[in-house]
RNA sequence: GCCCCCGUAGCUCAGUAGGAUAGAGCGUCGGUUUCCUAAACCGCAGGUCGCAGGUUCGAUUCCUGCCGGGGGUACCA
């Protein structure tokens, strides 16, 4: 059977009726394109209750261009839509009805739960997969903590929004390449090393211990400048290659490195590429040759800058009055790196809306750049660079700032998580098997889902209660909800297969599920077209909550109508339908970055 | 001063390329289990969608102004 592509054939037959009722709209110069199939296409809505339909065509807009009222022209159009349905198909795949100034389309739930059913169950979790990225490339730059400060929970919105973005594009088919920036210059090593030398112990050293060495000098600086004076003398030399304090830097990085990556590893975080500032140290005076060539760059205040044309915009500082570079320089010659090495479709930077200023000022050096050399526009960066930002994580009303050593550290997050996580196993399931792996799961699953459970640009608030919630919108929520779906194909000691009864999915808790699995696909796309993966989020919240539903579901005589029963004809049906919901949940999952437990 | 983001139920948030009675969760109160995992489900209560105009058949959604919160605004990142 062909598949039925249910919103292209509604749109199709509503269009035909338009023409075929009102036969004189052509007459009207300029408005033929709102009544092809196309423009009403693009223009179909969810109804707010999906009993009215699948999907809703508002014909308000007609009503001055064909002189009649809303009502009149729904009635009339859906009327006809149904007549040349029938005339054109067998069964019929969705019949219209007019309500209020709305043409609504139910369509054949049963066809619907067919094709969806046996889509999902025949490609697993390739479902909602798609070759549109197919020889893309999409550079995603995520994480980029900090040497010689720990990894708090302000660097934990942008590793998983990064982490969740590019497994997001890659089920899309994107070659995304995921990379980890490592602030690993740059006048705080200055600094660093200043405080290091008059405070720092000879051994054994922390992240932590680094971390109390510099809030401890950004608050004797403040007090004696002499220490500020100091730190660039230290940078200065660091830039130079001076031998001792490129070893002191490198202990430092050991020590930070060792660190973030025991939790990338608890947390599942994956990356192509672990780079650094200081990647491209030797990198950055060609850049900066390019643009003097291209004449972009001036003197002011004995700073090099280059003048951005845009009243809105600082110039951009490649270079301060001592010589010593700033990050914009990296990040430009970070980009053009990129570019050669990459030819990349898009790149990605998921950064915090505090640098909104610095890449647009970087992005607008690249568009000078690349119009002075007179590149052709399709060999051009311009327009590929893209900063994905986000808002602050707040604790109690302030911002984390690691400089004023206000900052919580992920690890013990995620410890407190874990911890947490393994009470409640030991309460609730104390047979479990691998409680230790179980309760890291959840825990993770907790943490990363608390910070995808809001938009993107919103700024969120660190509560210890919220993240340590399980229950209500939540991770381990939804992974509770799969171990209940694995539970239940455990139980069911047969085959699960697709060639069941339909029919037998008539009920609307079942008709909601199969919408909403028939929707995942489509919210893909729109996750990754707004990078957005808190979509996926709030789509997974919908589709449980409608399992748990169905799930719990009581009958007439009050006791639960229980997926597996003693008839075997309707429990085959909803095994199909479990399965279904067990692979898009577990798969929406994965493209959060959260793993989904078989039992918990 | 100028620029950007945010302002929806007591709290945390969905909903916004305009559309049909604005939805969840948490918290309060009440109910559901001889157990297909109650980390769940059902119900009650809770709203001038910051305020005021404008565009529109229709605005939480778009435009303007104002109020409130946050961020940014050349030698930090």
């Amino acid at each position: 059977m062909a598949k039925i592509d249910f919103k292209k054939q509604f749109a199709k037959a509503t269009a035909q009726a338009f023409q075929t009722v009102y036969p004189d709209i052509f007459k009207k110069q300029g408005e033929e394109q709102v009544f092809d199939n196309e423009f009403i296409y693009e223009n179909l809505e969810k109804p707010k209750d999906p009993q009215l339909g699948r999907f809703a065509f508002p014909v308000f807009r007609y009503a001055k261009l064909l002189n009649d009222n809303p009502n009149e022209i729904a009635a009339k159009i859906a009327h006809k839509n149904n007549q040349l349905i029938k005339n054109t198909s067998e069964s019929v795949p969705f019949e219209a009805v007019a309500t209020g100034g709305f043409i609504n389309a139910k369509i054949n739930a049963e066809i619907e739960a067919q094709q969806t059913l046996e889509e999902i169950l025949t490609k697993s979790s390739e479902y909602g997969s798609s070759k549109k990225g197919k020889g893309h490339k999409i550079l995603v730059e995520y994480s980029s903590p900090n040497i010689a400060k720990p990894f708090g929970i302000g660097h934990l919105r942008t590793t998983i929004l990064g982490n969740s973005l590019r497994r997001i594009f890659r089920k899309l088919g994107y070659e995304a390449i995921g990379i980890n920036y490592l602030g690993d210059w740059g006048t705080q090593f200055g600094k660093m090393i200043v405080a290091y030398k008059k405070w720092g112990k000879k051994n054994k050293n922390t992240v932590a211990d680094l971390y109390d060495l510099y809030v401890k000098i950004h608050r004797e600086a403040e007090q004696d400048n002499k220490l500020n004076d100091e730190a660039r003398a230290a940078f200065k030399k660091l830039e130079d290659g001076d031998k001792e304090i490129t070893a002191l830097w490198e202990y430092f990085k050991t020590i930070s490195w060792a660190e973030f990556e025991r939790i990338y590893n608890l947390m599942d975080i994956e990356f192509d590429w672990v780079t650094g500032e200081s990647f491209l140290n030797d990198k950055m005076e060609q850049v900066i040759d390019r643009l003097k060539e291209a004449k972009l760059t001036s003197i002011s205040e004995g700073a090099l800058i280059v003048e951005l044309d845009d009243p809105q915009l600082p110039p951009c500082l490649l270079k301060k009055a001592d010589g010593a570079t700033l990050y914009a320089t990296r990040d430009l010659a970070g980009l053009l790196y990129r570019w050669d090495k990459y030819k990349f479709d898009e790149a990605l930077y998921v950064v915090g809306s505090a640098q909104a200023v610095h890449f647009k000022q970087v992005f607008k050096v690249i568009d000078l750049l690349e119009k002075a050399e007179n590149i052709p526009e399709n060999n051009r960066i311009d327009g590929r660079a893209k900063h994905i930002d986000f808002g602050w994580v707040k604790f109690g009303d302030k911002m984390m700032s690691t400089r004023q050593g206000n900052i919580i550290f992920l690890e013990d997050v995620i410890n407190k998580a874990v911890a947490l996580a393994k009470e409640k196993i030991k309460e609730k399931n104390p047979d479990l098997k691998n409680i230790e792996e179980t309760a890291l799961t959840i825990g993770v699953g907790a943490v990363i889902f608390s910070q995808l459970s809001v938009r993107r640009q919103k700024d969120v608030n660190f509560d210890w209660n919220e993240v340590l919630n399980f229950e209500g919108e939540t991770g381990p929520y939804l992974q509770y909800t799969h171990a209940r779906l694995c539970s239940l194909i455990r139980n069911y000691h047969e085959e699960i297969v697709s060639d069941i009864n339909y029919s037998l999915l008539h009920n609307e808790e079942e008709k909601r599920i199969i919408e909403h699995l028939s929707d995942f696909p489509e919210l893909v796309h729109e996750a990754a077209k707004n990078y957005e993966p808190n979509f996926i989020a709030t789509y997974l919240l919908k589709l449980s909550g409608a399992f748990n539903k169905f799930y719990q579901r009581k009958k007439e005589d009050g006791k639960i109508d229980k997926i597996i029963s003693d008839d075997k004809e309707l429990t085959s049906a909803r095994m199909a339908l479990v399965k279904a919901v067990q692979i898009i949940l577990k798969e929406g999952l994965y493209l959060l970055g959260i793993k989904a437990p078989e039992e918990m």
